[in-house]
RNA sequence: UGCCCUAUAGCUCAAUUGGCAGAGCGCCGGAUUCUGGUUCCGGAGGUUCUAGGUUCGACUCCUAGUAGGGCAACCA
């Protein structure tokens, strides 16, 4: 037996994580870029701590799997620590078989979080410690309304909410209140505990929220100890605080409890404190992802459990012969950012080809045989043949012995009666070589009754036995069974569960039920080589020429042997068959060519106030009508403008300055009292004109001028800041950075014109910023073109 | 209707933070191959959502839009 012992699904997580030097590093996704910025700021001082926190009420999905791997390499690629942290706050739906799934799919996908296992079950005490002190500080109350009632003073997201009755209550009394809550005192439903923030947030979740309820209900850990529970909103930061997490990673969703979260952190923790990010959750075509719907699936019996080899789940995943390997590298391959996503399966399939190509032995199955008798091999002989494992390109040792016979199975689709161009298999008249074997040639096609083939008739070639240093070639090889020594197995053959791409998006009055593929699962009986067939679990082969295949560990332990098929080989033929036959729909009928946008007028949206000063402002200073519109409508900059505009000549210039320089560094609380004087503002827009500063040194200075609040006249000279405009002195660094890249000076000019940019770039730097860039295109531009 | 997030190649993501628009997958072609697999080489594919503006120079900054997503559980 070959030696693949290295496709134990524990194998080991791959270890290239470590911390590999900056430079070879390419692209850092947004949340490596925040911690790289947090640990070179001092930010966060030692080791980076993240977390995975999981709620055990469903098993784990390849959605799962994103976060996993998130989470576990960035704690790896920085040395730092992951927490594994079960959210069980909830006792209605929580149950201990989950967290059970859990540690053993984190597991299977090869992370280990040591020691650190918490659960939020454990920190009820403190929670509830922290939940006093909050009322202690007046920034909580027990609100004593219905649910109802809550709800129903919420608000909207256009109207705000109103207070509740109970929000002024005294602070004894909600102490009171929410220790006899916590004696069990109280029915479901008889209180909560909020956070006392603004019922007129325009962001609904700081409206007051609960951060406590009644639930008498028996929770998987705790019992009954606890008849209230904290919510999700008080219990996950406050967590994640306990446990000093540096960096919280969640998805998208909870981008609007961020404010919440830093809320409840900043009133009961000192300063290292964790931080939340969010980043888009994972979608993945032809399938589904929310726990409901998987629910669903298992529950309507549409597939047969929450491992069925068609499910999304890393049960299911592992047990169609997904390797943990390949997932970990999907995950790596789809990259971490904001916007909302579908990832082509196409990208999974190719991590598990790619993983399993190097993994798993050939071996050959046949799957819809058709008999071939082989007229000139003696009847009852059997001859072995020795046959590699792994194709030469793989490396591999081992091979096994394979019993060719009179009378062989092939695929039917090997064979054509009359087959198109470049079909390179059985034909009438034609050869093809049996893999391992001889070079047969097809001399006849026997049908039955009904005109259906049932046999074909084949002569060998002997002189081209495999190895035995033949020359002679031909263009196909075709895998096949003896049919005496072949045995039979079951197969299940997988494809797409839904049969769009995107099964949430349905018609009216249909489901996601109804976009199930119902040819998701075919099964069939195959004949495989002796030397395969009895394989124990955890096998993965490739059947050569059809994919790769997993042995079910599940029909195992009730004594079947069956062979999942993990994916299909890539099949360009198929493909081009395929296009044949359903040639492309030409060029997508495009897209109803947009009516491009007429340009806006800029007074539109003003009211009667503000066109009129628009107005006037563009009589007054001769303001283009989008300048004048800007500072109609907003008070603070008017009057900035108007203060710096007095003091120089030059309006126009002043407005540009301000509205696309010093605006966009400023926030609106630094507008109202401007750290920079209007009069020093104008004198640095006069500094510009006069081109003694270039656009990116006056840039420089008015950064200057907000942290120093200097004159703009006395950074200049205390920096020697001086526009070069000089031909002459110019030149030579322009003459400089042509010698110096004289590949791209070629490139450029054989018409890649955009290096301009690289070279004005270049010039700049050697200046130090300090030439005038108009001159240095313009002379670049001569020496170029 | 309010607030928040997002928009770059068919898909998923980059772009040294204002200076050459790239990668992987997918697709097409060629070479190699006893798997129509693998590997190697090459190619096509871009109105950087739109329109204006600032700038020597804009994917990046400003303005106004458009489209998609999220938020009104005592779920997480």
């Amino acid at each position: 037996m070959a030696d693949y012992s290295n496709l134990h699904p524990l194998s080991a997580p791959a270890d290239d994580a470590g911390a590999a030097p900056a430079e070879s590093r390419k692209s850092r996704h947004f949340i490596q870029q925040i911690i790289d910025e947090d640990l070179n700021s001092g930010r966060v001082k030692g080791d980076i701590v993240v977390r995975f926190p999981p709620e055990p009420n469903g098993y784990p999905h390849i959605g799962h799997a994103k976060a996993i791997v998130l989470n576990f390499s960035l704690a790896a690629e920085y040395g730092g620590r992951c927490h594994l942290r079960f959210d069980d706050t909830n006792p209605e739906t929580e149950d201990m078989e989950y967290v059970r799934a859990m540690k053993r799919d984190i597991h299977w996908l090869g992370f280990d979080w040591g020691d650190n296992e918490y659960y939020a079950s454990d920190y009820f005490e403190q929670l509830y410690e922290m939940a006093k002190r909050l009322i202690e500080k007046d920034l909580a109350y027990v609100d004593s309304q219905t649910g109802e009632e809550i709800r129903a003073t919420r608000g909207t997201v256009t109207t705000s909410g109103t207070n509740s009755p109970y929000r002024d209550r005294p602070i004894d009394e909600s102490l009171d209140l929410l220790r006899r809550m916590r004696e069990g005192e109280f029915d479901d439903g008889a209180h909560v505990l909020r956070a006392k923030i603004d019922m007129a947030s325009t962001n609904m979740l700081m409206r007051d929220p609960v951060l406590y309820r009644i639930k008498k209900a028996s929770h998987y850990r705790r019992g009954d100890e606890w008849p209230i529970y904290p919510l999700y909103d008080f219990a996950h930061p406050l967590s994640d605080a306990i446990e000093g997490i540096t960096h919280s990673l969640c998805t998208l969703e909870f981008d609007v409890h961020r404010p919440l979260y830093d809320w409840l952190v900043e009133h009961l923790f000192e300063v290292p404190r964790p931080h939340q990010y969010e980043s888009a959750r994972l979608n993945l075509d032809y399938t589904v992802m929310s726990k409901r719907k998987l629910l669903t699936l298992v529950k309507d019996g549409r597939v047969q459990g929450w491992d069925d080899p068609r499910m999304p789940t890393l049960s299911g995943m592992r047990r169609r012969g997904y390797p943990a390997s390949a997932v970990r590298r999907f995950c790596e391959l789809i990259g971490v950012a904001k916007a909302d996503n579908r990832v082509d399966v196409a990208l999974l399939e190719y991590a598990v080809r790619d993983d399993l190509n190097t993994k798993a032995p050939r071996v050959m199955c046949v799957l819809d045989p058709i008999k071939v008798v082989l007229t000139n091999f003696e009847d009852g002989k059997v001859e072995k043949l020795e046959a590699d494992y792994w194709p030469h390109d793989i490396g591999h040792e081992g091979s096994r012995s394979v019993p060719l016979t009179r009378e062989i199975w092939i695929e039917r689709s090997d064979f054509m009666e009359d087959p198109p161009k470049k079909f390179h298999r059985l034909s009438p008249g034609a050869e093809v070589r049996l893999r391992h074997a001889y070079i047969i040639r097809c001399d006849e096609v026997i049908k039955d009754a009904a005109g259906e083939i049932s046999e074909l008739r084949c002569s060998i070639d002997f002189d081209s036995r495999s190895g035995g240093g033949s020359s002679r070639r031909v263009k196909g090889t075709i895998h096949w069974v003896s049919v005496t020594e072949g045995v039979e197995v079951d197969v299940r053959l997988y494809d797409r569960l839904f049969s769009v791409a995107n099964p949430d998006d349905v018609q009216e009055g249909q489901t996601f039920i109804d976009q199930l593929n119902p040819e998701s699962l075919r099964e069939i009986k195959a004949i495989i080589e002796p030397a395969a067939a009895s394989e124990e679990p955890e096998t993965w082969y490739q059947f050569e020429r059809q994919g790769y295949f997993y042995l079910d560990p599940v029909a195992f332990e009730e004594g079947k042997r069956v062979w999942n098929r993990t994916v299909t080989l890539r099949d360009s033929w198929g493909r081009k068959q395929e296009s044949v036959e359903a040639p492309k729909p030409k060029k997508a009928p495009k897209p109803a060519q947009e009516v491009p946008a007429e340009p806006v007028d800029p007074m539109e949206g003003l009211d009667s106030e503000e066109h009129s000063m628009a107005i006037e402002l563009q009589t007054l200073y001769a303001l283009t009508p989008e300048d004048a519109a800007f500072l109609a409508t907003r008070d603070d900059e008017r009057v900035f403008f108007k203060e710096a505009a007095a003091t120089g000549d030059q309006p126009v210039a002043v407005a540009n300055w301000l509205i696309h320089e010093l605006r966009p560094l400023l926030s609106d609380e630094q507008m109202e009292t401007p750290p920079v004087k209007p009069g020093h503002f104008s004198d640095l827009v006069a500094l510009h004109s006069d081109k003694t500063l270039s656009s990116r040194m006056a840039r420089e200075v008015l950064e200057e001028m907000i942290t120093s609040g200097d004159a703009p006249n006395d950074i200049v000279e205390r920096k020697g800041m001086r526009q070069i405009s000089d031909e002459d002195a110019l030149l030579g660094f322009v003459d400089e950075v042509l010698a110096a890249f004289p590949d791209r000076v070629a490139a450029y000019k054989d018409g890649k014109k955009g290096l301009i940019g690289f070279f004005m770039g270049q010039v700049m730097q050697k200046t130090g910023g300090s030439a005038n860039p108009q001159v240095v295109r313009g002379l670049l531009q001569q020496k170029l073109d």
